[in-house]
DNA sequence: TGACAAATCGTTGTGCACATCAGGCGGGGA
DNA sequence: TCCCCGCCTGATGTGCACAACGATTTGTCA
């Protein structure tokens, strides 16, 4: 956490302390059941429990910590069954991403995609389920820019957040075949990228519902060993 | 506000206020440029800012408040042209509605559903903008009972509110043609329980998607005189 | 030795005093 | 008369002390 606040508005701070939450809990640095403590994290970002019980507010909002009356702010388990109507949804948002204000890719953007595929391509020579999980997460921020509707991005988002541990939760347990894993999502991207130059925005969004699709099938298939 | 916190957890409590205050900007009770003073909504709900605090953020991150150090609480404008991108996607998640977690109507939901036309059919006779939208919102949140999937309910929920404000607007500025509203709404109401006996929830869901896509079209034609 | 009850500890929730900030009002000078 | 600077007011944001609550531990009695 290097304070860099240079020209950082307070509000702007504060969004990051909830993005760093966010991050630490997706990550599982903060596994489920994990407590957090107000004051040890007001002293960590260098402020008090005030501004903190608001991002703390803000994630158990978004489903991953809950607050207790005297227990604590919990972490809470990604149950494949609880997330499965949010998984759903997510799919069929995903493939709205074509069809609301879908947004054309500049230069800037491909060059990107480019940098993206080439990590994904490191992924299958030395890749573990954590880097691979920051990759995702990099890969998800950058497609969201292909629609310019922002409440669906803020749906988008959220779906992505909450149901994302699942993925890691089982790599974690050796519960899915990494490799594969890696194939298909270089498989994805380059396909992403094909739909992309060729301008159909449309048929991107309907690759990666597809993608989030049979992912969240596999993870079920694993569950039901 | 008759405090029967018979066996309600303080909890309940908080939620109930922000149902209430989400009530009262969507009613225009607090009309948009309004400010809300979080000493006298403490006052007046029996309790202190820091509770009081948390209502308005979640406000806020419902977009129906801003708050401005230095300033105070301000209700957000109604602006057509900004809400048009979550209006395009409330119509789309309606149309899953039918698609996502269908729930079958029981006798009770069939009572309640007649209950709520027999409500439409009086506001041709004697109906205001006010008592319209508040038929509006008693048909929404019972309609939402369709699905079971809680992520599109809470999404629905919060679009819903979001949107809301702009017909009521327009309707006090006379700007809408009251009984033609009614009328088509009576109808929409009495299509639906033609397809919801006929237990078809996949048309309930594209009735209601096609009345939220000509609502916004008539709304859109009236801002452009 | 077991079981039950009371105390203790750590946590989140609340209330209040103060800091911080933006806008408006008023006075003084050109 | 106009403009500008500084104060003043009222708002939200923050920090701290205390209340409320749950889990655990400890002590006592049968």
């Amino acid at each position: 956490m290097g304070d860099a606040d240079s020209g950082l508005t307070v509000k702007d701070r504060h969004a990051a302390v909830y993005i760093e939450l966010r991050q630490r809990i997706c990550l599982l640095d903060y596994p489920p059941g994990a407590q957090l403590s107000e004051i040890a994290l007001a002293g960590e970002f260098g402020t008090s429990r005030t501004p903190m019980r608001r991002v703390l507010a803000r994630l158990e909002e978004e489903g991953l910590v809950q607050s207790v009356h005297g227990v604590g702010t919990i972490v809470t388990d990604a149950d494949i069954t609880e997330l499965e109507q949010a998984y759903r949804l997510r799919v069929e948002l995903t493939g709205l991403t074509g069809q609301l204000d879908p947004v054309a890719p500049d230069t800037v953007f491909l060059t990107q995609l480019q940098g993206l595929i080439d990590r994904a391509a490191q992924m299958i020579v030395s890749g573990t389920p954590r880097s691979f999980t920051e990759l995702d997460m990099d890969v998800f921020q950058t497609l969201l820019h292909l629609t310019a509707n922002e409440p669906l991005r803020q749906v988008l988002e959220r779906l992505y957040y909450q149901t994302k541990r699942l993925w890691l939760v089982k790599a974690i347990k050796a519960e899915v075949d990494l490799q594969e894993e890696y194939g298909i999502f270089l498989h994805e991207l380059q396909a992403i990228r094909i739909a992309l130059e060729s301008g159909d925005l449309m048929a991107v969004a309907q690759i990666q519902r597809a993608h989030i699709s049979m992912s969240f099938n596999r993870l079920r298939k694993q569950s039901a060993i």
